[in-house]
DNA sequence: AGAGTAGCCTGTAAGC
DNA sequence: TGCTTACAGGCTACTC
């Protein structure tokens, strides 16, 4: 599933290959009715038409596109969203949801099997990112940013991580990975998180993402023998990203821990599968404190 | 208000 | 073999 390093990726290879290209054409299939956000169909295809690419950035998990007259080309990928670059000739893809034709003979396609991608027409994006917290891999997201937003929340830590208005940019797969190179239970009270666990973690996040960035992200549902699947992440060719292979944690149930050989556990938390050492990454049971205890704490006998 | 859950969507795999 | 059901998951909208 696109994550952070997935969409990074994409824009990384869009910056390399259509900056100052044009759209001469843009169609989106009527079988996406939700493909395209806060406007018609046709608006939208007419926006487009015409516009020369001018940068691409990302946010979270957004992608965007710069083009000239202010306007901006927001898309997420959800789920199963992929982003291609073919020669106009070339044979389709199965789920072909959206195409962008562009002056120099190849074209745009967006392709999704589950039809959860969304895309944006704007002339102010903002409003779109105004619930993201901070992006993990800048400078600024520091032990302390992280800290202040742990302390608020009571929940466990991993439905925490997978929050976008905590953290833009992780996903299910980079949290479970981020949870076991911090050692930290993925059911563990994100308040309960002690200075050192907190920093571990803040690290094993930036660890994971730039593990699955130097690695052109992570595609893990794509079935054995095929080609090129375009059931999960591939590059703007349609190549499968390389992360899978070095996983420690995500979909590896059943299989030893590399760390210590222990079969590595899936768990439903939150309504999602979490994977997890439970060598490595003990749940710390917090101490209860007894009535006795904390009578004595406050009226200390005597 | 924070937390939990249904729904969006489709293909695959498991179960009967 | 063939049908049904569960599952995968980012995110929103809804309920408790």
């Amino acid at each position: 599933m696109p994550e952070l390093p997935e969409v990074e990726t994409l824009a990384r290879d869009l910056r390399a290959t259509v900056v100052g290209r044009k759209i001469t054409k843009a169609t989106v299939s009527p079988d996406a009715p939700r493909l395209v956000q806060d406007m018609p169909v046709e608006v939208f295809e007419s926006g487009l038409r015409g516009r020369r690419i001018e940068g691409v950035s990302r946010r979270g998990k957004y992608l965007m596109l710069q083009l000239d007259k202010g306007l901006w080309w927001v898309m997420h990928r959800r789920m199963s969203g992929n982003v291609l670059r073919r020669p106009v000739k070339a044979t389709d893809e199965p789920y072909i949801r959206a195409r962008f034709r562009l002056d120099d003979g190849n074209e745009l396609r967006f392709v999704d099997l589950r039809k959860f991608g969304t895309m944006w027409l704007t002339d102010d994006p903002e409003p779109i990112f105004a619930g993201l917290g901070p992006e993990p891999l800048d400078e600024a997201f520091t032990d302390e940013v992280l800290r202040e937003t742990l302390k608020k929340r009571s929940t466990a830590i991993k439905p925490v991580l997978l929050d976008q208005a905590a953290i833009a940019g992780v996903g299910n797969l980079y949290a479970d990975e981020a949870l076991h190179y911090a050692g930290i239970h993925p059911k563990q009270p994100a308040a309960s998180l002690k200075n050192d666990e907190v920093a571990k973690l803040r690290e094993g996040i930036v660890r994971a993402l730039e593990q699955g960035l130097a690695n052109l992200g992570s595609s893990v549902g794509n079935v054995a023998g095929e080609e090129v699947s375009l059931r999960d992440h591939v590059n703007l060719n349609g190549e499968s990203g390389k992360n899978q292979e070095y996983l420690v944690a995500y979909g590896r149930e059943g299989r030893p821990c590399r760390t210590c050989g222990t079969a590595i556990e899936r768990i439903k938390l939150a309504q999602r599968s979490a994977h997890f050492c439970p060598k490595c990454q003990p749940l710390r049971r917090r101490r209860k404190r007894t009535p006795a205890k904390g009578r004595a704490r406050r009226a200390p006998a005597g």
